[in-house]
RNA sequence: GCCGAUGUAGCUCAGUUGGCCAGAGCAGCUGAUUUGUAAUCUGCAGGUCGGGGGUUCGAAUCCCUUCAUCGGCUCCA
């Protein structure tokens, strides 16, 4: 007998060689048939594989990630099995479980291309062959073993990948007619999957190196029960609905121009408003934080770059220097804005008691993105950074690193994002010339901000070879509407261009020393940011951000008077007001003026030409009863005041 | 940049295997109506079928090329 310890700490005891589906199913039946995968000694294994010594067990039901993750792996080994069986001598690369279903790359062989009427088959192939109940059956074998069924086969693909593994036992898990390199864990049969949806297809480079054959992609999801299927798609199209690019058209926020080129974003008036009211909101943070905000220009002299080591990093791929015509000097557009601050801290001398200065742009720069690469406003070729620089002494780094996190949890708390994550990105141990700077600098960059997220208590995991090239960086992600997430500001510690631009301070010691950079963003850019406060309000901006606060609609024409003069009042108020004196039905005109996504719809008819009052209609909640225009005025900036305060 | 797909009016979309002046709804403009909380009616106008080239008696439809967009890959200071 063995002994088994459950995660409410029960222990019970079964007989050797019981496997984790059969303890499930002594449990009960029907937790047996809402179990995926399991737990075994902090090992993460196959429901059929025997348990042979005393252990901790923790099955897991669909809510787990673990559960998730092997039911979608083993649908990718279906849908591989569907694949091979529609489309024999296709070759197969790898094909793991993502956060959203499954994909599998697979080299089609011959002139055989993918289509997207091809999924459709496989999507059935896939339903007919999950109906029949196949097991997953795990088989251990030596690695030659494992070459050799392979390379019979002809997948050079998989014999590349048992090559690269580590001489021992491999794990090839079959079901059907298929067998597959495997380190599991997977369902014990095809029969839980009941909804299956094959999504997409894509190119994606073997191993993701670009000098490497392009294979094909499909993309699929899979689910336990139909239900959630349908769940799934309907919130595919929600996304769809707020796709900023739409919903951006549709209010007039912006547009792009292929005469002006691809990824350069065209503010319209309205979608100016929405970053002229972020701009002023967070310029007066910025003022009480003592920030000093300052402007540089859109260009910049080849050299600095140089200097800053941003042309060495990247100036083969970026947009290429302009030549003056007579002084033989050449410019690049801004990359980034910070060599520009530095300049600026150079340009004056600095004690250490008037450290940290904390410097703060509204910045637009220009990078060269790929053009596979743009989409909407979340990448694009030019856009403005609300960004900071921090200059500090060494020992004020961590506190000033502190309250950086401070600011970002501020700002997103008035802005109502709730749920976030940070992430801390650390250098690429084996790959150390991919970065700039001393050994010693990156060590203490890396540690001050790994010591500073952990005293703010911040949940953070840590990710590395994802630092920029100067430094260490901690990113922000937030958690929208829908559950999606979206990455907004980042900070990062550099050690590295105080040094290149020589920038100094006097100490308490009159000798001059290196202060410390910290670059940080909160939005990351107007345009990402503005991208997802569209996606996650679906438009309906809160009523700060809203470009027109309210719009007029008269009864009907005979009181398009009266409407002018309250439109007149309203917007001598500064609050931003449309009227609608169309010859409509005020059915009509609410119908148009909701779907334009206005906060306030003022209603003007005989009795409030009468009254002066204005009937207030709220949009998305309806008739608010008649008020005073001033009543209105002085609401609507309460309103304003109460949405970005804390 | 790479793989795949898409491109018809301002927007959303029809347009069967190539065949009469390329259609609809919404938006726009006319005119009528003067309306009380999510769509009043009439009429009109609007399209080099993304651009260029080709095949054909004939091309939105087939082929080539180019541009842009979409889904991914690579990249992301």
């Amino acid at each position: 007998m063995i002994k088994i310890k459950f995660p409410d700490g029960s222990v019970r005891e079964y007989k050797k060689g019981i496997t984790s589906l059969e303890i499930a199913e002594q449990i009960s039946p029907r937790l047996a048939k809402e179990v995926y995968a399991a737990t075994v000694n902090g090992e993460i294994r196959d429901l059929t594989r025997s348990i042979d010594t005393d252990a901790t067990l923790i099955l897991h039901k669909w809510e787990d990630e673990q559960a998730k993750h092997a039911f979608w792996h083993s649908s990718s080994h279906l849908m591989a099995e569907a694949i091979e069986a529609l489309f024999p001598g296709t070759k197969f690369g790898i094909g793991p479980a993502i956060e959203n279903g499954f994909y599998y790359d697979i080299d089609p062989g011959n002139e055989k291309v993918f289509t997207d009427s091809d999924l459709v088959l496989i999507e059935n192939k896939m339903k007919e062959l999950a109906s029949k109940n196949l097991t997953y059956v795990r088989k251990d074998v030596s690695k030659k073993e494992a070459l050799d069924l392979f390379s019979k086969k002809g997948d050079e693909y998989k014999t590349e990948l048992i090559g690269d593994l580590e001489d021992g036992t491999i794990s090839l898990y079959s079901q059907g007619n298929f067998t597959d390199l495997c380190r599991g864990p997977h369902l014990p049969s095809t029969e839980a999957i009941k909804a299956v949806k094959v999504l997409s297809l894509a190119g994606a480079y073997w191993r993701g190196n670009e000098k490497r054959k392009m294979l094909t992609r499909i993309y699929g999801i899979t689910f336990p029960k139909q239900k959630m299927l349908d769940d799934y798609l309907v919130f595919l199209e929600e996304a769809k609905k707020r796709d900023h690019r739409r919903i951006g058209k549709e209010l007039e926020l912006f547009t792009f121009s292929p005469k002006v080129g691809m990824g350069l974003p065209l503010w319209m008036p309205k979608g100016s408003e929405v970053r002229k009211s972020l701009i002023d909101f967070m310029t007066g943070i910025l003022r009480k934080r003592g920030y000093q905000m300052v402007t540089t220009p859109h260009i910049g002299n080849v050299n600095l770059y140089k200097t800053s080591g941003h042309f060495e990093k990247y100036g083969a791929d970026s947009f290429q220097p302009i030549n003056t015509p007579q002084e033989g000097e050449q410019f690049m557009l801004k990359p980034m804005n910070c060599p520009h601050h530095c300049e600026i801290f150079n340009a004056t001398p600095h004690s250490y008691k008037d450290l940290p200065y904390r410097m703060a742009e509204f910045g637009t720069v220009y990078r060269y993105e790929q053009s596979g690469e743009l989409h909407g406003l979340t990448r694009v070729r030019s856009f403005t950074q609300d960004d900071a620089h921090h200059f500090c002494r060494p020992d004020q780094l961590r506190e000033e690193f502190k309250s950086i996190i401070d600011l970002v949890l501020y700002t997103f708390k008035i802005l109502n994002f709730n749920e976030y994550t940070a992430q801390i990105s650390l250098r690429d141990p084996d790959n150390k010339q991919k970065y700039i700077g001393s050994e010693e600098n990156w060590i203490k960059a890396e540690n001050d901000i790994i010591e500073a997220a952990a005293e703010k208590n911040l949940k953070t995991i840590v990710v590395t070879g994802e630092a920029a090239f100067y430094g260490p960086k901690l990113d922000f992600m937030v958690k929208d509407a829908i559950g999606r997430k979206w990455q907004l500001g980042t900070i990062q510690v550099d050690y590295n261009l105080p040094e290149r631009f020589d920038l100094t301070y006097n100490g308490s010691d009159n000798q001059k020393h290196r202060p410390v950079m910290i670059h940080r963003t909160i939005f990351g850019s107007m345009e990402r940011f503005i991208a997802v406060m569209i996606e996650n309000t679906a438009g309906k901006f809160p009523l700060w951000l809203a470009p027109d606060k309210a719009i007029i609609l008269p009864i009907s024409e005979k009181y398009n008077d009266y409407a002018q003069n309250v439109l007149q009042l309203l917007n001598n108020s500064d609050i931003c007001t449309l009227i609608d004196e169309r010859s409509e039905k005020i059915g009509k005109k609410i119908r148009d003026s909701e779907l334009r996504r206005i906060p306030y719809l003022l209603i003007v008819g005989e009795k409030e030409a009468e009254n002066g009052t204005i009937a207030v209609r709220k949009q998305g909640e309806g008739d608010k009863g008649a008020m005073k225009i001033d009543d209105f005025v002085t609401f609507i900036k309460e309103e304003i005041k109460k949405e970005i305060a804390v």
